[in-house]
DNA sequence: GACAAAATCATACGAAAGAATGACGCGCGA
DNA sequence: TCGCGCGTCATTCTTTCGTATGATTTTGTC
């Protein structure tokens, strides 16, 4: 299954359990039970946050993530020049990042995936287009259309 | 500011003061203290999740009018954003080259200086703009209409 | 379930790019 | 004539890019 869960699932029992460890060791013998909550509170809100955003934001067609930039109507022509050039969905959207000027780390911050994988869509989008270097895949994907 | 942050800090201090009244008068008189950090632990995660969600959903950078209105009839179109940010005619010079896709060496091969040389206009050039990648320096010089 | 296409990730290595610094000459205006 | 902006160039160093290679995992389809 989705694998966020799980993980989600695991270091919240271990946090849990880590809590409470500490809990009835060293905190609550001077402080209420509130800390307690507020700590859990805390941990799991940035948890769910992240678990949130994992689940729900990547994963889907083209330009739905953080790249809605040009209008919906160019989504069809986007479709076509992407399909003719055998670039995937996953390339034109880190294309389009590319384009916006973002670095391959940041690019993978925003998709949530690594840098070593950015640079292969990079990579497989570039030799695609017939770029050698990021600027001159912009300028081939503005060409092409493929990018707003 | 983010409204959904309020929303979050509002309902999480709530919850908690709902928790902790309930904690004190019913439930800890039998069950031990884990019962209470688990739900909070859940209710936090749910509320993390509808809170990353809300926050990422309108991270589409909008705003993003594709293209920029600075590019009249005039002439010299870009001249006075060029003098604006201090750029200098060089350096607008090579940020062109640059938007082409061309490499520094091929820069420097186009206007016959050395790659040093471009390096440095170049340097210049994104630390006017607020740059700090071609990439990003390209973005920028179009949207300040510095760049056809 | 098997299969193919996509997507993911890692590691290593060479090539660019970029920052920082210092230097030199030229033309121009005070 | 001096100062200053501009253009030029080099060197050193760090960071980022890009390629190559191989592997695993999703995912949609038959």
């Amino acid at each position: 299954m989705r694998k966020q869960v799980l993980i989600f699932g695991l270091v919240g029992g271990v946090l849990i359990t880590l809590l409470q460890w500490t809990e009835f060791h060293f905190i609550v013998l001077e402080h209420s039970v509130a800390i307690y909550g507020v700590l859990i509170a805390i941990l799991f809100a940035g948890a769910g946050i992240w678990l949130g955003t994992r689940l729900l934001a990547p994963r889907g067609r083209v330009g739905e993530v953080a790249v809605p930039g040009p209008s919906k109507a160019d989504s069809i022509p986007d479709d076509r020049a992407r399909e003719r050039l055998g670039i995937t969905p996953r390339e034109l959207e880190v294309l389009q990042l590319v384009a916006r000027g973002l670095s391959n780390r940041e690019i993978g911050e925003t998709l949530f995936v690594s840098e070593s994988t950015v640079k292969t869509h990079c990579s497989r989008a570039f030799d695609k287009l017939g770029a050698r270097r990021r600027t001159e895949a912009v300028r081939r994907g503005k060409e092409l259309g493929l990018i707003g």
